[in-house]
This record gives C-alpha cells, sequence and structure tokens, in this order.
DNA sequence: GTTAGCACTCGACAGTTTTGAGTGCTAAAA
DNA sequence: TTTTAGCACTCAAAACTGTCGAGTGCTAAC
C-alpha cells in the first residue's frame, strides 16, 4: 500500500470524522471550510476523485458528496486517528456505573457492558472471567427440603453459580459426606472444562452406598461446570442499535442475530490482539457487514481472562469510542484482580 | 349499553375475525362471502354504517372496508367470541417447552414465558411466584476465601438466590454463629417483605460480639430480600413484536417501553382477575394504546402466586391465545405446587 | 326492511417535472 | 506541473399529476 500525500490525509481524514458526525456524505466545498486549506474546491475535487480510484472512497451516486470506503475507514483507524486520552465525562460515568458491582466479578462485567453500551450507543458483548485456566475452587451443597439441594460452585476467577438439583431418594448425612468426599478427591483443584459427564459417573460409582443416590448430584456438578462456559458471554445494550439511522430496518436483523449467542462467541473468540477493531466486511459474519467491532482484553492476575465489545454501525465514533474501551478493560480487570487476591 | 341484534353480531364477529387474519379492512362484499349471508350488500352497508355510528367499527379512511375499533374488539371478547379448549399442538408445544425446567419455579417460569411467546407471536411478561405471602425459610452463609462469603436464602415458594457478600474483617466460626442465632430468631419463617434495613440493623447490634462485622451480612440479607421482589418479573420474545407489520416502527418504541421494567411491574400488578384482558387505550400507558393486553394468574398450593401476561398487536388471534394462556398458568400452578410440596 | 343504481371519496400507484447539490472535464492561469 | 474557474452533466429527492379501483352513502323503487 502506497503511502499518502500529507493533503490526502487531510482530505481523507476530514471526510472520514464529517461523515461519523453528520452521516451526510461530504462534498468538496465543504470540505475546505472543514480543513481550512487554501486551494479550490476542484482541487479538492480531484484529490477526492484520486482516493475515491484508489478505494478509499465513495459515492452513494453520481452527484453525491463521498462517503469513506470499509479501505478508509481501515487506513484512518491505523494511521489518522489521533490515541486521545479518555474524556473526563466518560471516565466518570464508567467508574460510577460500576463501582457499586465491585465485589462480584460476574456482576461486575455486566455491569460494565450496560455502562459502556450506555455511553457509546452501541451493543456490548463481554464475557465474563475465565477460559482454560479456570479451577474448581470450592462446592457446597446447602440441603433444601428432603429431597433436594443447592449447589454452590465458586471458581478461582470468582464466578459463583448455584444451582437447585433434586434427588430421587432422602438426602441423607451419609450421602452429603461422600459427596463432599468425592468433592475433595476429585473436582476441588481441577479445571472446570475437565469436569465430565463420565469422569462424573466413575467417580459416583466408586461410593461406598448406592451410587444411584449420588448421580443426579454429579450431574448437577457437571451441569454447573459447563454453565460456567456457556454463561460466560453477556450481551448488554443491544436495543442502542434501533437508535442508529444507519441500520434502519436491518437493526432488527442485527437484533435477533446478536440474541442468538453462539456466533457472538465465535465472534469474541476470534480476537487475538489485545484491543482489535474490525470493520464492516472484515467481520466473518454477513450480518456484521455494516458494523464494526471493537474488543479489547481484560487481565486478571496478569492473564487474559475476557474481553469487552463493542458493536455499532461503522459509521462509529472511533476516536471517542477506543479510548473508553481500552480504560474500561483496564480499570475492570484491575478490580477482578483485586477482589480474588483477598 | 343495547344489546345488538343478531345480524349485527353476526357481521361484527366476521369483521374481527377477518381482520385480524389478513390485517386489511373489511367491505361489505367480502363480508358477503365470510357469513354467506344471503341478503346484499347494500343492506350490509347499512347494518356497517350503524355499527359504525355505534362506534363498533370505524374506516381508515372514505373508501376502505371497515376495521373493529377498541369498543368492537371489546364487544367481540366480551360477548361474541367462542370459548375454545387449547389447540392439541399448543398444547404439545407447552408441555415440551416447560418439562425440562420442572423442578426450579424460577425457571419454570421463565421458560413458560418463552415458550409461549413463541408461540403466540407475542412478548411475554411473567412473575415468578411471590407476593406478600412469601416466607423465607432458609438462609445458608458459604465462606468463600477469608472475607468473603457467600449467602444463598430459600423461600417458601422454591426461589432460591445467591449473592456474595465481603466482610470488613475476617469471617471467624464466631461470626458465623452469631449470623445463624439472628438469621433463626429474626429472619427465618418471616415474609421476605418485612426484612428492612432497620430491623436488621437491631438484630446486629444486639449481637455479643462487634457488630460492625456482622452488619455487611445484614445488609446483604436485606438486599437479597429485596431482589426476591425485583428479579420476579421477566420478560421473554419481546423480538417477537418486530415480526408484526401492524406496529411498524412504533415496535422499537414498544419495545424500549417493555424493557423498561418498571411499568411493566405496574402493568401487572393492576390486574385483578384471575384472566384480564385489556385492549388497546384501556392500558394506563400510551406506549400500549396499539397493544392489547392479556394476563391470566397462577396459583401455587391454592394461592394466587403470581401471573403470565402477553403484549401484542391488538389485532391480535385472541380466540387461539386465551386458551393457550389459561392453559399454561393452569399446568404451571400445578407443577410449582408440586415442586414445593415434596 | 331490502335492493339496485349511481355519484363520490380517497388512498395507492405510476409517471413526470423540478430542484439542487455535487461531480468531471476542459481550457486558461499561475 | 499544479491550480483554478466555468460549465455541462448526473442523479436522488421532492413535488406534482393523473388514473384506477375498492368501497362507501344516498336515493328511489321494490
Amino acid at each position: 500500500m502506497t503511502e499518502l500525500s500529507e493533503r490526502k490525509k487531510l482530505i481523507l481524514a476530514a471526510v472520514v470524522e464529517q461523515y461519523i458526525k453528520t452521516g451526510e456524505p461530504v462534498g468538496s466545498k465543504e470540505l475546505l471550510s472543514l480543513t481550512g486549506m487554501s486551494v479550490s474546491s476542484a482541487t479538492v475535487r480531484n484529490e477526492m476523485s484520486e482516493l475515491s480510484a484508489m478505494g478509499y472512497l465513495e459515492q452513494p451516486h453520481t452527484s453525491a458528496g463521498r462517503v469513506p470506503s470499509q479501505k478508509g475507514y481501515r487506513y484512518y483507524v491505523d494511521n489518522l486517528m489521533k490515541d486521545r486520552e479518555i474524556d473526563e465525562l466518560n471516565r466518570r460515568m464508567i467508574e460510577a456505573g460500576i463501582s457499586s458491582a465491585a465485589g462480584d466479578p460476574e456482576k461486575l462485567i455486566a455491569q460494565a457492558g450496560e455502562v459502556l453500551a450506555e455511553l457509546t450507543k452501541c451493543a456490548c458483548v463481554s464475557t465474563a472471567p475465565g477460559g482454560d485456566a479456570v479451577i474448581i475452587r470450592k462446592i457446597e451443597l446447602v440441603p433444601v427440603g428432603l429431597h433436594s439441594a443447592m449447589l454452590v460452585l465458586l471458581t478461582s476467577n470468582g464466578i459463583l453459580k448455584s444451582r437447585l438439583c433434586r434427588l430421587d431418594c432422602e438426602l441423607t448425612a451419609k450421602i452429603c459426606e461422600e459427596f463432599y468426599n468425592i468433592v475433595d478427591s476429585c473436582i476441588i483443584g481441577k479445571p472446570a472444562a475437565d469436569i465430565s459427564v463420565v469422569s462424573m459417573q466413575t467417580a459416583a460409582a466408586s461410593v461406598d452406598s448406592d451410587p444411584f443416590a449420588m448421580l443426579p448430584l454429579m450431574a448437577a456438578v457437571c451441569e454447573l461446570a459447563r454453565s460456567m462456559e456457556d454463561s460466560r458471554i453477556m450481551l448488554g445494550g443491544s436495543s442502542n442499535l434501533f437508535s442508529h439511522k444507519d441500520y434502519g430496518v436491518g437493526a432488527i436483523e442485527l437484533f435477533e442475530f446478536l440474541n442468538k449467542r453462539e456466533p457472538l462467541t465465535a465472534v469474541m473468540s476470534g480476537v487475538k490482539e489485545p484491543l482489535d477493531i474490525i470493520i464492516g466486511k472484515e467481520n466473518l459474519y454477513r450480518q456484521l457487514e455494516n458494523s464494526s467491532v471493537i474488543v479489547a482484553k481484560y487481565s486478571v492476575s496478569g492473564k487474559d481472562s475476557g474481553s469487552i465489545g463493542l458493536i455499532g454501525p461503522t459509521r462509529m465514533d472511533y476516536e471517542s469510542i477506543i479510548p473508553s474501551v481500552k480504560y474500561l478493560t483496564d480499570i475492570v480487570g484491575r478490580m477482578i484482580t483485586q477482589a480474588i487476591e483477598e
């Protein structure tokens, strides 16, 4: 990719920024007044014409102004955009919004997502801390009536899940004891990902008393471990998408796409960089072709642990959104680290 | 309200049903072929004209057919609609959809809402079992690390909630013991609604050791009791609203209205009858003026316990939706009753 | 009370014109 | 070689026009 002349850069940046601001195609005269360049509109037109030929700009139709192409956004994001600090206002909003959930990592991430979505008017996808390295720290069995109990599971990243479990037979003290034996020997300290139905069945079979009493409990443990993974992904502020006229009725389709969680998981896990920006058709899913995705990872105790992503129209305000995302992942990572290292 | 002639009833019913089916205004000729009446279209026009004058029908514009007015729908629902049994297919769908969540009342209601929404293509609001009569059955304190613990709360209607709680000081055995003392004497058996911040503070103050150690725990209990109430209301299938062309872009506003839960709570709690149908502007909220709400209560152990409501366009298929709602509340009530009486 | 007939209304649709913003090109100026 | 002014051209959006047809309301006759 050949380097652009300074004047072309100036024009491209102005087109992108103005288009982001107004949503209207930008014409040559408007551009003159925006940049304050001391040349005529004809000169600008020539430059724009070349930028179009090079693929950075495009025209909705012959007699309209120019609009950034996907390539144009990409160049802008990679080379032209200023690397700002987060706005004071945004910073305050974020801090105020998440402080109330400081103690509970899962709630914290959920809340962080809501705040960020509200701030940016985008949809926010976030994943609770987790990943392969999550180990099970503690399991507790709380009896509830004669034939059922609640299982409580705590992991190394501070996530807490509970689930009701019904037994076929009475929940005796002996069963409880044996359950805790199995838990201590086969589950505590193991990665959540390793808890499989088979390993649990084997464990249940090794028990002194009736193994069938133990099965529902073991099954519940499995399901709980599984749900750790499944419920990691969270979606917030998806109705913000309706406020962007860029999408038009397409907002509905996008909304429904986001509410099917599976593809979201794929999108989030496809990200490798600490901060990744995926523009328009660079997305793997057709449903996102008019959207940009900004994903940043956060780390807990120095390890990548989850990420927070924003989904909005390609015409989003990258320059102000990116610092917010960076700041949020940073602070969230620190807060969770602190919460679990007590 | 004067009684309508048989022929007027026939015509009104036909207009309502046809309009529900097609969404198009119904004209005089069309009505003839629908009802099979042996009079001319002019006669039908005269009748329709009178029905319009009486307020049961209205015209979108001079040269269009007639559409039921709100009063027309009301008359139809109260007097003309047949009281059908639930469709075999719907019954099966409901049973299949909710069977997997039989053990956990809260999940069951959530799932029931999803199924009903899917079946009817409406949004479904439901409230988990609860109300004034809910008493706290059990509280468990599960230590998690040195300075925090998870509180688990179980109520008489089978709802289970947990919450992480951080302490300022170390969680000693003594604190645990004292906590359980307070719980046993002041909390268990009490209605959840009675748990107030003040009563908890008093309880914390009565303790032997440092009352400040107990405060966060008591605060968490309060919050948990409060959240029992707050989290009762659930919304499912709200994106179905987008599929109704009746709403047009208004669907977005309605969607956003529903996602603010507060007004929903008001709508649901305003209902007194076992089965209530609120049509169009009868709703208290402007945002629902083009919608109808059908709410049915379910009862657990013979007591009213919660309700399930549907929200859809005024032009909804009352005749098939109502039996589904009735059936669902009935079966859900029985399932929960069975689950908690074990 | 019912019917046939007819004038009338009005939205939907399709085609036409007008408007104005914005471009591309060319020839002259710098 | 770069820049500029001027002008013809393009095209979407908006305003306007005329036609069509479904459906009504009214009247006079049955």
